[in-house]
DNA sequence: AAATTATTGCAACCGAGTCGCAATAAAGAT
DNA sequence: ATCTTTATTGCGACTCGGTTGCAATAATTT
């Protein structure tokens, strides 16, 4: 199985674009924890780390990921953009607190089932599948029940 | 059952705010087709049927319809927001066409399960359950062949 | 009818994300 | 190794969806 630095540079290759070392550090720093993070958290990372980049450099190499399936978006409903890496890990989905954030990744075998049955039914060419959860953990709803 | 408007009023007068036109045109313009819809499409079939109405206070309206779940919103990743009435609906995800942005509902008994069993496992108390699911349609898929 | 205060419209504002551009630097050719 | 081509970077200006402060308005309560 490849890295992820080696799909990135495969990309680039195939498709006219330049190895940069900007691009590298921005994709090691992502694969680096299980994390999900937005682009000031990245940003921030990136600077502690001593590596010196705009954030307009890490808007487009996100997109550049999000292209060649590296990485993909997360929606929180919260106004700005949250995502995941996903290259070498099984599909999951989030189950969220309302409260404290917290966030719980589980698998669905149906999930699979269910894409494979919607591009028979509606001859769909299924390309990804995104399952959030939102609810109140045992200690959120536990206060939330008190106020109530 | 009660109608839309109804739950609306009992919400209000639970809560202190008070009953406008405003928000009554809004409520009803939502109900009035099953399209899923964003602040300017919302804000533009109100003007064409004469309604005068400023656009912060439709937004201000949705978050209003929100949180008496009148209302929820539908991840398009397309950088704002969109809305669809779920009051008196039952639950459903979305299979949209990443070509031609056809949308097609379905509902999955699997996901009541779900939710159930996530609820046991997880000690959540579940509050929303979002299935977007992304592909190309026959024809888009067919069209896009050809270009690659 | 008067008093209270939630709501509206407006316009200023905010901030995530984009874009044009000049400087830089990959990658290929010689 | 140097030259050429052109993709990429950083910067700052910009866009635009969405928010907010405020004065005027209007729904409710008394
Ligand atoms: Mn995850
Ligand atoms: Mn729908
Ligand atoms: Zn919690
Ligand atoms: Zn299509």
């Amino acid at each position: 199985m490849q890295s992820e630095q080696e799909i990135l540079r495969q990309y680039l290759k195939e498709n006219g674009l330049r190895r940069t070392p900007e691009r590298e550090h921005i994709l090691q720093e992502i694969f680096a924890t299980h994390e999900h993070f937005d682009v000031d958290e990245l940003y921030l990372r990136l600077c502690q780390k001593g590596v010196k980049i705009s954030k307009a450099s890490i808007y487009r190499a996100l997109r550049l990921f999000l292209d060649c399936g590296l990485i993909r978006e997360v929606d929180f409903s919260d106004g700005h953009w949250h995502f995941e890496h996903i290259y070498g890990h099984n599909q999951h989905a989030h189950l969220r607190c309302l409260g404290c954030g917290e966030i719980v990744e589980f698998e669905d075998p149906n999930l699979t089932l269910l894409q494979g049955q919607l591009g028979r039914d509606y001859h769909y060419q299924i390309v990804s599948c995104h399952l959030e959860v939102k609810g109140y953990c045992a200690t959120c709803g536990k206060t939330r029940e008190k106020s109530l």
